[in-house]
DNA sequence: AATGAATGAGAGTTCATTCAT
DNA sequence: AATGAATGAACTCTCATTCAT
């Protein structure tokens, strides 16, 4: 079983950087110091493996989500999120965090359809209600105007959440968010594009 | 030339069903009814051709938004943003922007950074200006309130209808937009998608 | 271990008969009898084939060349070199060390260039050693006449004694030897080469 | 006929830099100025087009050698050969020289065995005559010891300056040269290596 | 006569998967 | 259980030759 995870994790370091169709069965076994043999008896195939390392990850993620959740209840919603898009540079699970999302942007392509419909969407569920109780209390403490529907809010949190994410791993997020974002300057700084991230947030959910 | 654009045209079909990696030369030169030669005598290599298709259709994705912009000019923005959600599904060019829309969310993944260099960023530089003016133009109308920050609206509107854009080709896509502003449906329809679309516009946009 | 000898001793066929450009990798695998990943497993791509299998076979000429002249110290010089000589014709490595040859032959070409630099010229130096020793001891024997130069008398049987070798190997070679030794035969039996390439080193090492 | 022979003229500048089987077809076209439809008007296929360019070649070379027979008639054939040799660098009909000397050496490997029969001789032949002329020469005036084999006496001058002229052309010949007679320097210059020739041909016949 | 776009077989190389050890 | 050498089809790209214009 730990084996099985410690493949995964190696795994997901090489299709983050790859992704899927370049991602080299081979390198993966280097990688995780094991026979191409072992790894086709952890898993059938390459997209086994590749959804079992999307799985595994979902699960990671979304308790970590709750971890933050818990632990700062006395935040802000705001400095919630601001921790979060903190923590998408900072943490010390960035490695696996990073992966994971240069996975997820992977599975968006249209060549990975067909995974689409075996990966479970059960980090999207948790997520969404992660956002939808974020907003209820930020409602419940005037953080967020009482007219924003709840649905909507969630979704456009998301949206300029995942995108924050995408401009750590994608060369073309990152040029699109400075070009729209980025107020003439030629890259925008990590912190400039959190403060950026912020801004909208409050612009969307009309907050104090 | 009219060859080598009939290329491109069947070579757009072929990147935006497959993705670049997955995407045969082969398979290209036997669907654009030429041989394998003749293509290596219009585009270098295979990475070329994938460049040369993105600059080709950046061309006319670009020409289609200004038509729309310069015939449609008394109506209220929205209805603009409106007609353009409704070209991506109506349009007699849907296969090509089909298309294209799949290659630019393919350039997105990671996999694709060296591309990002490659591919001129005209595309998102004229969907700036074009979404400024018509913010422009709603300001003067009245129709957007005059506190929203010119560049985040555009940049979210441009977020916005990418996203509708992105359901059309991506399952990943389509799952988390309707997950998100469903409402329990198991799947909406396009028009309901714009009708989602439009809303959001309208909430991001009014103001207060 | 074994089975990479295996493949270079095919190889060198292969690239003997064809020369480099000509030699096809299907055509060394199947002669090898092993697949073309197999190949790709043991050598990194064709290039690096050639240089190994040149290295390779230099390690065994100059194995052969030692043997000789320890083992038939008593003899003059003039023998060592007509045991060199029909060794060339009748030694049971005839085919590897005519694979050698043709090799050998082919580097010279300007056309192969880029390989001068990358093969060791460890053959050259053992060869030139070998000679250099061969002379010493033909001029303390008195076989030589003193006034000869030692480096430039190695050069001279070296020159005599490759071009000997390639009439075996190139059309080219033989027809240019048969045409100035020949005395208007048509075409010199191997052993009457013998004599003339004998009667050559007797003429240039004597002195007068 | 003259564009045939300009043909053949960059022809032989692009089989000499490449050697046969690298030439390429389209690129001698492109280099002579025509198109590829003609080439094969005037050359049935690239084999024939090389053998051409060969026997071409062969004549002018013949040519040159009789011009400095002729023109020379006083000088020692000492002079006469160090003439040609200084003739192989600085002569203006260097670059022709150079080519067909390149030409020359590709002949040479096996790998080319099937152009060896269908290439005339003549320049064999010839080379021989002009060597054996000028041996005769050499003898009346007393520069050539009279017990010297003429035939063997042709052979070496002629394998002598043949490997002089290879080179200017091929690392694999220059590296042996000057190993051989370099005398520990890394890298001899033209007019050293020139020395070293004349230096051997006078061992080699006992001139005074 | 001259063109050069088109051909298509064949080149070198890669890689997910298997299976004898 | 674990190995990793072996597979071979599939990949991208090349080029001598042809032929409609």
């Amino acid at each position: 079983m730990e084996r099985q995870a410690a493949i995964m994790e190696t795994a997901a370091g090489v299709f983050a950087r790859k992704g899927y169709f370049q991602a080299n069965v081979a390198e993966i076994c280097e990688a995780a110091g094991i026979s191409m043999g072992s790894l086709y008896k952890y898993f059938e195939n390459k997209k086994v493996l590749f959804i079992d390392v999307f799985q595994f990850f979902s699960e990671r993620m979304f308790i970590d989500l709750l971890n933050v959740n818990l632990s700062e209840d006395d935040d802000s919603i705001y400095d919630t999120v601001l921790t979060l898009l903190q923590k998408v540079e900072q943490d010390k699970n960035i490695e696996a965090a990073g992966n994971f999302a240069a996975i997820y942007l992977d599975i968006g392509s249209q060549s990975m359809n067909e995974f689409a419909t075996c990966v479970s969407r059960r980090i999207e569920i948790e997520a969404k209600k992660f956002w939808l109780s974020l907003i209820k209390k930020g409602k419940q403490r005037g953080e967020i105007h009482p007219s924003v529907d709840d649905e909507l809010a969630a979704y456009l949190i998301d949206n300029n959440f995942m995108i924050f994410v995408f401009t750590f791993i994608s060369e073309h997020y990152r040029q699109r968010f400075d070009g729209y974002l980025g107020e003439e300057k030629e890259e925008l700084t990590v912190d400039e594009r959190i403060q950026k991230v912020m801004k909208t947030l409050r612009f969307i959910l009309r907050g104090s």
